[in-house]
DNA sequence: TTATTGTGCG
């Protein structure tokens, strides 16, 4: 049309430049931009927001707010506020998302289904509860047309479980007069993302009740479930679901299987699915390079993460907490020192907490106490208890009792309410024959009104979970598990095996 | 012309 000499018009601009947006053809976009600044296009308002959309996608941020602010441009209406609040949530920036809006209300403009669905969504990723619940008062207060109704009420639930209210989340979802596969799957994923799995897998159910089919969205979360609760039946029937109901299985569903696998422990299994992968992305490597460093196999862990480098793939924060805590169960001391090093030479990653945290156990399991210590001296950052934590299980490894009793006392001054420091130490004086003090420290918690948390585990066994707690004889087959607990004990008794202080829990 | 849900962490 341009070679032929034809000047496209206000019509025709709207729609060249939807499908530059969509195509992310970012040139062309910038082309009609110099062209409208020379004519007048850019005063009708479709041009206007096509064009900021197109900005939006290309993720430059900057040039949407100079063209929404700046240009001398027509009058902005509700889409146009809403393409600029889109775009703030989009590029990671919520906060200024709802600071658009208050801008927008300013302006006299009030806000509609998409726009509200658009600063729920902000609200999710700023974790604002309060902000949340006073849109959904505005919402309540001004009776939204119902077209837009599904959206908001999904909007709502995934903003109600991201801020921390399952409570809120589970009334809007029960109360909502039509639910779809969105509806079902923002509960699914929210509880999950929340570590609430065995809840996120109760909706699952509820949902396959209603005669709904699950899609890849909502069995990424299954997957997520079934792995944090070593479910391997129910991840096998969900891999096997897949591959029957041709469920497109693209990363995420991949990753998600990795992960799942690993966890349940079927490595095997996790690296064929990995291998099977066409495109493998951070998180298919890093899920690979931590479920290997679980399993023990810190020399496959490091060549995966070879092979990350050499395909082109930057790793992340993420990834070197896999790498780490590989070198720090295999006793790879200089390889961990290394990586550390490399993390923000190479990769210009700065090392969080959770890096510290690793070096902290690798230097303390290789006994290299004092290194650990200076590490910790010389963080730029403030340590956590991870760190601290660390630390300590060190001196139980090597039975410092001195600096126990100080790394303790940061514990108990970071989490006050939380007993691992305290059982901890108290080990710690045991296996020193220090007994006196560590009942000491018991009473201690006693009179803290702090209770141990009990040791617990679960299996599961022809689809159904059996869970098991110190001491525990609520099980229906109980007065067997423990006879036979009591046999292996003295099976492993005769070749030689001890049990120490931490071990005992189960058999107490 | 504008919208909601998903993967890896000691």
């Amino acid at each position: 049309m341009l070679a032929k000499g034809l000047i496209p018009d206000n019509y025709t601009i709207p729609y060249v430049l939807k499908a530059c947006a969509r195509s992310q053809a970012l040139k062309v976009g910038q082309q009609i931009h110099a062209h409208s600044l020379k004519t007048a296009l850019l005063s009708n308002v479709y041009v206007f927001n096509t064009l900021m959309r197109l900005y939006a996608v290309c993720g430059l941020i900057k040039a949407v707010h100079k063209l929404f602010h700046f240009h001398q441009g027509p009058q902005r209406d509700l889409v146009s506020w809403t393409t600029l609040i889109q775009a703030c949530v989009k590029m990671g920036y919520p906060r200024d998302a709802i600071l658009a809006f208050f801008d927008m209300c300013q302006a006299n403009l009030r806000p509609d289904g998409m726009t509200l669905v658009i600063l729920l969504s902000a609200c999710s990723k700023l974790g604002d509860l309060t902000l949340g619940t006073k849109i959904h008062r505005y919402i309540y207060d001004n009776n939204l047309d119902l077209n837009s109704d599904i959206y908001v009420h999904n909007a709502l639930i995934d903003m109600y479980l991201k801020c921390g209210s399952t409570r809120l989340a589970s009334k809007v979802f029960d109360e909502m007069p039509v639910k779809n596969v969105v509806s079902w799957n923002s509960m699914i994923a929210g509880l999950a993302q929340q570590g609430k799995y065995k809840e996120a897998l109760d909706v699952f159910q509820s949902m396959q009740c209603v005669g709904l089919n699950p899609d890849d969205i909502t069995l990424v979360s299954v997957l997520t479930a079934c792995a944090n609760l070593g479910l391997l039946q129910l991840g096998n029937w969900v891999h096997a679901y897949i591959d029957k109901n041709r469920i497109r299985a693209d990363a995420f569903i991949g990753n998600a299987l990795i992960d799942m696998y690993a966890k349940c422990g079927s490595i095997d299994l996790a690296f064929t699915v990995f291998q099977g992968m066409k495109c493998k992305d951070v998180y298919s490597y890093t899920a690979m390079i931590v479920g290997l460093a679980m399993h023990g196999e810190a020399e496959r862990a490091l060549d995966i993460f070879s092979d990350m480098s050499r395909m082109g793939i930057e790793p992340d924060e993420v990834t070197f907490v896999g790498v780490l805590s590989a070198c720090s169960h295999a006793g790879l001391v200089d390889e961990g020192r290394k990586n550390f090093e490399d993390m923000s030479r190479i990769y210009d990653l700065k090392p969080q907490t959770e890096h510290y945290g690793c070096m902290v156990d690798l230097f303390g399991r290789a006994g290299l106490i004092s290194e650990a210590v200076e590490l910790i001296k010389n963080m730029p950052i403030v340590p956590d208890a991870f760190v601290w934590g660390a630390l300590l299980g060190a001196c139980k490894i090597h039975s410092k009792v001195e600096l126990g009793e100080i790394v303790m006392e940061e514990l108990v001054r970071i989490e006050p309410e939380r007993d691992g420091a305290y059982i901890l130490m108290s080990n710690i004086y045991s296996s020193a024959d220090r007994w006196k003090d560590a009942l000491k420290l018991r009473k201690t918690m006693k009179k803290r009104n702090m209770k141990k948390t009990p040791g617990c585990s679960s299996i599961e066994v022809d689809g159904e979970i059996h869970e098991f707690r110190k001491g525990d004889d609520s099980h229906p087959k109980s007065v067997e598990i423990y006879k036979l607990l009591k046999e292996m004990t003295s099976h492993l008794k005769n070749y030689g095996y001890l049990l120490g202080t931490q071990e005992c829990i189960l058999f107490q």
